[in-house]
DNA sequence: ACCTGAACACCGTTCAAGT
DNA sequence: ACCTGAACACCGTTCAAGT
């Protein structure tokens, strides 16, 4: 009887943290955060729900480690580029990642136990504002201004039924149900800016990045 | 016998649905979003849970609900000021709102289903950058950068552990757990920053709020 | 070491009944 | 018209047991 263990084995790939976590992942992507319960999760494992418990703690344990995942999705500022370039870079990429977990970012609410990537990802963005010549109080400034931009951005992102595919439908549905004489402003917004053909509501993402990104420069080098 | 309904009467005040939401939201501000249940919120009426199911159809009507009481406590923009005052004047309130009830910003995800006061608010915004000259593009560019910051920086006031009163407390303990070689820029920040005495997160808010409202500034007289 | 059956104290919600 | 008791199909989690 070789003790051997895990070699040419045909039964069940283990558990594990990583698959665990990648599995609840694949869950709330595809059904929402709502979803994304204890006995769901073992039975896409193909498991028992108490079996969890052998890989972590609690559900708490799982909501942090798969928003950690998601912050180690985020590709981090390059190094070999100009603050604002690299800020630019880090910031839409943060909104792409966000933008493809749409229950991630409300759920940042109550994690207040940040995973390695996480402090990783924090430390780069710092790291790159103060190598550029921000003083710390500037990086705090900056930091503050730029995360509370992308994290709102993709916080409205998850509510607006705007930029999807199916926009026209949803928002008409909408504005049917706000009479223009009562909202005139909201209705003219949204028949003659919103519901046009091409309307993008992701290209505002860049839009406002940039004014930031100028508000930053003169802040850096006022003349 | 006489019919007279509610005329001195001693019995309870009746369940309503005004009464109903201005208790949830109580148990929201004192014990959290998760403590919010139908079962909780019966017995702080002190009734049985079904009965509140004659005043709402169920809890998404509640939260829906509770999310436009707090859009109706936030300060419209004043029309007898500029734009750039009456922005700064209804970003504030915002913030100060949305900080006095820290679950309603993350349970803004799942709503897509405003009620009168949100899109009232909605449509004085709009109307007060009409006004003053923004065209329907600029007034969309606008308010999507305002409210990306309003509740980005929001999102990030109810997950930080910074500017409660207790905040050298638990900001030490987490940077207790990340060592300062590890994580260097983001230790640096920590310890000659927010450590400090005098700070307090909420300043960030209207220095970067002033910053937008510059960019918007510019953005309105190109020079 | 890893998995599990049964149970506990919770959820939101329905339904048929009470006044 | 308004409230409710009992029940249903769920939760997360514990505990004592299985292999």
């Amino acid at each position: 009887m070789p003790a051997r263990v895990g070699e040419g084995a045909t039964k069940r790939v283990p558990l594990s943290r990583e698959r665990l976590l990648r599995s609840a992942i694949a869950i709330a992507d595809e059904r929402g955060n709502a979803a994304l319960t204890m006995r769901s999760l073992a039975q896409e494992l193909g498991v028992k729900p108490m079996s969890l418990y052998h890989h972590v703690a609690n559900k708490e344990e799982i909501l942090d480690g798969i928003i950690d995942v998601v912050f180690g999705e985020i590709e981090l500022p390059p190094a070999d580029a100009g603050w604002r370039s690299a800020m630019r870079h880090r910031a839409i990429s943060a909104r792409r990642v966000l933008a493809s977990h749409p229950w991630a970012t409300p759920l940042m609410e109550s994690r207040t136990n940040p995973g390695p990537a996480t402090l990783r990802h924090h430390d780069a963005v710092i790291g790159s504002l103060r190598a550029a010549g921000f003083s710390i109080q500037m990086t705090a400034h900056a930091y503050s201004l730029l995360d509370s931009y992308v994290y709102g951005f993709a916080l409205q992102e998850a509510v607006l039924p705007f930029d999807r595919k199916t926009a026209p439908d949803v928002a008409g549905a909408i504005i049917a149900q706000f009479p223009s004489d009562e909202y005139p402003h909201l209705a003219e917004l949204a028949t003659e800016h919103v519901l046009q053909p091409g309307y993008d509501h992701g290209n505002e993402f860049e839009i406002g990045l940039e004014l930031i990104l100028d508000g930053l420069d003169r802040l850096l080098h006022p003349n």
